[in-house]
RNA sequence: GCCGGAAUGGCGGAACUGGUAGACGCGCACGGUUCAGGGCCGUGUAAGAUUUAUCUUGUGGGGGUUCGAUUCCCCCUUCCGGCACCA
């Protein structure tokens, strides 16, 4: 007895329905490797639990699913898996304010926001789900600690780091833009203290070649990642400081242009070089530097350039110029060797400091073109050398290339290749993230937990204040403990992770089926799924996310965990949702919430509306009344299907079919391959669906426009329009998911998720005429109608038969040229 | 300042390697639906002129290559993003 179907398209049943349905059936549960089918990973940045999803997440997710679901279609196993990035501030700050662990609150989020995602009816496997605050993840994170601290890659120093009053605590460089906390916005200061860190630059080479090979991730990232590392080679060269002790004392400086040494006119050092108090002769000016160092301190900003003569002079090598040293407040101590030799006529920051100081400025590049503009200084380009002694007359590039050999072979230099990228600090002064597995004996000094003592678990009995220090600090339960080496009295390190070390290893952790078993991920699962073949998030982790993720993928690899050199395969980097142009946020009052528009609508039309109102990679103006276009294409969908159903009831397959049917199923071949085209890679969402809409409209046309009144539908008309239906179902269901699964069912009383993407059927149909766009001169004149495959000589003769072509072209001795492509255009030079 | 990216109707966007610019949707207008409204269906909708089955202009602006440019090249403007004393 067949159940009718809901003459209206009622989405509350029906995406309930399917909800359910595939909960039971977990239907989009995936084993670790299935036979005969390729594999493909489809992974989606993981939400931090603030509370709800917002619409940011929803286009995220339907991008993630769309790819996920048409994967899935055509064969692919699938991995599509979400969890929760749960360890983090908002949970603390929540937690002073309600004096409760951090951990309840999170709970709830993340309960509230799961139920939001299964509302949205994203196809994850929720078996795999990975939250990070839990012990049973966060302790692999201490095992990799403590194997990184053996091999010198987890260390810890004392220097100057980032610090953010409004969060009290450290940020890693990455997390610090404009100057301010790339959480809160609140500006950064700099404090001088002791942290630990993860070598990152160790890797700095490898990150930045292997970028080469992403060849699926936008330029746009790949460029700020090489940015970021900044790798620039030069020669580090050794000034002997004229009268210092014993003659020992020597000033490094590093320099990207040997060729402009002679132009050298001082010496700037770092307000923070070891040297700088040895070289200053006078009490006033040990003053001065203080200030300066405080004020470097206090802001990372330097408006002006200040800087004062230390009374010593340093020697230049290769012209026993005697130039004063200063001390600059523009010189970076951590990059570098503190201290460059300033060269103010090619250069636009000595030239500047030079000018304000009255310091010497001497010409050693000439332009290789001659302008009043190349005469000016500083001159930073490439020239000529003059004024240089033997070196005189090379052009910069070679004279580089000179000058250095000639430092190395005379010992007063070396080739070196710097980075800007610095080591990754990871110690945040917080309760709420991973313990980093360390304790401080009074013996033994820095001793790591031995791995059978992991997880190192939070207390689940700190108080939260929001005063002074962190909340592990102030709790003695936790901080007093014995030393695992001597058993002698110790005390813990108080510090946890940056939330980002979590999140850089989460999408090995999804590739573990059996979350009992006593390992962070396996070898051979990783093996199996990674690299992920489609990533997607938002762009605004360039540099902090999916680099740390490239650098742990590789400190891994070096661990013996895989062979792996790179996690992400392909990337995709969705743009924002705006409102009235700006960013949603809650400050400007334009945030749309996706619970109101999923009751209102459903989740399907939510969905569908994200994905057809711009391609991915844009970000998405949002639109009401764009939503209620989705919502009414939906209901015409579903209407379609529901007239079809009744029409097609009798569909067999064969005896011949008429011409319009054949016609239209060659359009939707087309439409087949160009949505399999665009699910390659590009991702281009809106051209699918509007496309799906242009075959809605022409099936509509069929079942009760006019070509119907006119022809009776044989069964195997009606068999074609059924495949022509279940296609373009097939089509939208990676998109509305919920209304197709319900739709197929209608049509065919079968599951959707059982059925293969369409094969495209050849009907034998041959368009017989072609449209031909006709120019002269280049300009469109007419469009003639001629056979299809017609050569040139026929189609000039239609096209002068024209009325409208007749009237430039009177007689065919006028024309001088004539240019065609094939079923397409003919051009007529005149 | 340096490095990227973008600019197409009233709006979101389409046009894949140069070949009929404006698909699809929104909005708007008119019409239909025993028509209050809504919904649904249909028609029209780049601008300007007009003799309305006609012509001109038109993809941020200016130049170039080409029979032909939204597409390729050069210059400029505006907007967005990244980096910002990294020597």
């Amino acid at each position: 007895m067949k159940v009718l179907a809901d003459k209206n398209y009622d989405f509350n049943k029906i995406e309930s329905k399917w909800q359910s349905l595939w909960e039971k059936e977990n239907t989009f549960a995936v084993k670790n490797a299935v036979e005969n089918k390729p594999k493909f990973y489809c992974l989606e940045m993981f939400p931090y639990p603030s509370g709800r999803i917002h619409m940011g997440h929803v286009r995220n997710y339907a991008i993630g699913d769309a790819v996920a679901r048409f994967k899935r279609l055509n064969g692919f196993n699938v991995l599509h898996p979400i969890g929760f990035d749960s360890f983090g501030l908002p949970a603390e700050n929540a937690a002073i304010k309600n004096k409760t662990n951090p951990a309840f609150w999170t709970r709830n989020n993340i309960d509230y926001m799961a139920a939001q995602l299964k509302e949205l009816g994203f196809s994850y496997d929720w078996n795999r789900i990975v939250i990070t605050s839990d012990p049973e993840y966060y302790k692999w994170e201490q095992l990799f600690f403590l194997q990184m601290f053996k091999k010198g890659l987890a260390y810890k120093k004392i220097s100057n780091v980032n610090w953010c009053d409004s969060c009290n605590t450290t940020l890693a460089n990455e997390q610090v833009e404009d100057g301010r906390c790339w959480r809160c916005g609140n500006s950064v200061n700099i404090k001088n203290m002791e942290q630990w860190f993860f070598k990152i630059t160790a890797y700095a080479e490898e990150l930045l070649d292997d970028l080469d090979g992403l060849g699926g991730w936008p330029d746009k990232v790949k460029t700020m990642q090489r940015n970021w590392i900044g790798k620039s080679s030069g020669l580090s060269l050794f000034f002997k400081v004229e009268g210092s002790e014993d003659n020992k004392d020597e000033i490094e400086i590093f320099t990207t242009r040997p060729d402009t040494i002679f132009g050298a006119t001082f010496v700037a050092m770092s307000p923070f070089h070891p040297l700088a108090k040895k070289l200053i002769k006078t009490p006033e000016k040990i003053a001065e530097l203080e200030k300066m160092t405080h004020n470097s301190l206090i802001s990372k900003d330097i408006s002006e350039k200040e800087g004062f003569f230390t009374g010593s002079f340093a020697v230049n090598p290769f012209n026993e110029k005697k130039m004063p040293v200063y001390i600059a407040n523009f010189v970076l101590m951590d990059y570098g060797t503190g201290a460059i030799m300033s060269v103010p006529a090619h250069d636009v920051r000595d030239y500047e400091f030079a000018e304000k100081y009255g310091i010497e400025i001497i010409r050693v590049i000439k332009p290789a073109t001659s302008g009043k503009e190349d005469e000016r200084l500083p001159f930073t380009a490439s020239g000529t050398l003059i004024n240089s002694g033997e070196f005189d007359g090379l052009f910069s590039e070679e004279a580089k290339e000179k000058i250095s050999a000639y430092a190395e072979k005379t010992g007063i230099g070396r080739k070196v290749v710097n980075y800007r990228l610095r080591d990754w600090g990871i110690s945040r002064q917080r309760y709420w993230g991973c313990p980093i597995p360390v304790v401080y004996c009074e013996k033994c000094g820095t001793v790591p937990l031995n791995e059978s003592d992991l997880p190192l678990t939070l207390p689940g009995d700190a108080a939260f204040t929001g005063e002074g220090v962190s909340p592990l600090k102030k709790l003695k339960s936790f901080v007093n403990v014995k030393c695992p080496k001597c058993g002698g009295n110790a005390k813990r390190e108080t510090d946890t992770m940056d939330t980002f070390v979590e999140s850089s290893w989460y999408f090995l952790r999804y590739t573990l089926l059996d979350r009992k078993e006593e390992v962070p991920f396996k070898g051979e699962d990783a093996a199996y799924w990674l690299p992920v073949d489609q990533y997607i998030g938002g762009v605004e982790h360039a540099v902090m996310h999916l680099l740390y993720s490239r650098f742990f993928v590789k400190v891994l690899r070096d661990l013996g965990y895989f062979k792996l050199n790179e996690p992400f395969k392909n990337l995709l980097t969705q743009g924002m949702v705006v409102k009235n142009g700006a960013k949603m946020s809650k400050s400007k009052g334009n945030v749309v919430d996706p619970d109101g528009l999923i009751k209102k609508f459903g989740a399907d039309t939510v969905r569908l509306f994200v994905l057809f109102a711009a391609p991915p990679e844009k970000d998405l103006e949002w639109n009401d009344s764009g939503v209620e276009g989705a919502f009414r294409f939906i209901n015409r969908f579903y209407r379609t299907v529901i007239a079809g159903s009744e029409i097609l009831k009798d569909a067999d397959g064969d005896a011949d079919t008429n011409q319009n049917i054949k016609e239209i199923i060659y359009k939707l071949s087309r439409i087949i391959e160009k949505t399999e085209t665009e699910m390659e890679g590009r991702y281009h969402f809106n051209t699918i669906i509007s496309s799906s809409m242009e075959l809605i409209n022409e099936f509509n046309d069929f079942i009760t426009g006019e070509a119907r009144k006119e022809t009776v539908l044989s069964k195997a008309d009606k068999y074609l329009l059924k495949y022509f239906l279940n296609s373009v179902i097939l089509i939208l269901y990676p998109f509305t998911p919920h209304v197709c699964s319900e739709a197929f069912e209608i049509l065919n009383g079968s599951l959707i998720e059982n059925e293969p993407w369409p094969e495209i059927i050849d009907t034998g149909y041959v368009r017989e005429n072609c449209n031909i766009a006709v120019q002269i001169n280049g300009k469109m004149r007419d469009l003639i109608v001629a056979d299809i495959n017609s050569d040139e000589s026929a189609v000039l003769k239609i096209a002068l038969e024209s009325a409208k072509i007749k009237k430039y072209v009177e007689d065919k001795s006028l024309i001088k040229k004539t240019i065609y492509v094939k079923n397409k255009l003919l051009s007529i030079i005149i």
